[in-house]
DNA sequence: AGCACA
């Protein structure tokens, strides 16, 4: 491969992302752009001088790795393309799902690291207990007749039952992946919804259906219909 | 460019 020689690895390694991002909102666009690859375990993201610019992604399975790793290679994330390699070391997370996590080993590298003033900074998510889990999407309950509720087709999607701290950048992210997409829309005085505008109904059709019930955060599924024209 | 998880 053309990976440099790193051999394939249930965990993803990042590069070139760009760094003016918040670290907590990287981490939930990661999470919501690749879980559709598979189950995510864990996103590490650190803004730490020799660690800002790059994120990790474990999966539970290789195979989704792998398919994000083709997928995703040079994908247009916050106007940088991404450069996505394997891990070269297994993640502490599939180590302690293993049975293989060493204590004593991460305590001597730390040692050895340079003593560098490591950031402060909100390190733990405000998620769950341990990292992000059960997002994605979710099949979502089709209706007696699999059609959706109510509105007529419409080129403009309304979304609601966003985390407040959705931005519409991290929906341009999750949208854009599908055929049409022209924007996001949201109302600053009014968070948890946006519009997004398709080329024409079919379009946005298919994006609907394809992210109907997407958890950007495992509370909220995102509900998708048609805007009212 | 840069491979961590505390």
């Amino acid at each position: 491969m053309l990976s440099g020689d790193i051999p394939p690895n249930q965990t993803i390694y990042i590069k070139n992302l760009n760094d003016k991002v918040k670290k907590e909102e990287l981490r939930r666009s990661l999470y919501a752009l690749f879980s559709q690859f598979g189950r995510i375990l864990d996103v590490v993201a650190l803004k730490t001088p020799r660690l800002r610019g790059q994120a990790w992604i474990a999966f539970s399975e290789i195979t989704a790795a792998s398919n994000a790793f083709r997928q995703m290679q040079n994908f247009p994330f916050y106007d940088k393309p991404m450069r996505i390699q394997y891990a070269k070391e297994k993640s502490d997370c599939v180590a302690k799902a293993d049975g293989t996590f060493d204590k004593k080993k991460k305590q001597e590298d730390k040692g050895e690291r340079k003593r560098k003033a490591e950031d402060s900074k909100t390190s733990a998510q405000s998620n769950g207990a341990s990292g992000p889990h059960q997002g994605g999407r979710q099949a979502p309950a089709p209706g007696p007749t699999g059609e959706d509720s109510g509105a007529p087709p419409n080129n403009v999607l309304f979304v609601e039952n966003l985390p407040h701290e959705t931005t519409s950048m991290m929906l341009q992210i999750l949208f854009q992946q599908y055929p049409g997409f022209r924007e996001v829309r949201m109302i600053p005085a009014k968070p948890g919804i946006a519009f997004v505008e398709f080329t024409d109904d079919s379009q946005s059709a298919v994006a609907m259906q394809a992210l109907q019930g997407f958890k950007i955060t495992p509370q909220f599924p995102m509900s998708i219909t048609f805007a009212k024209k």
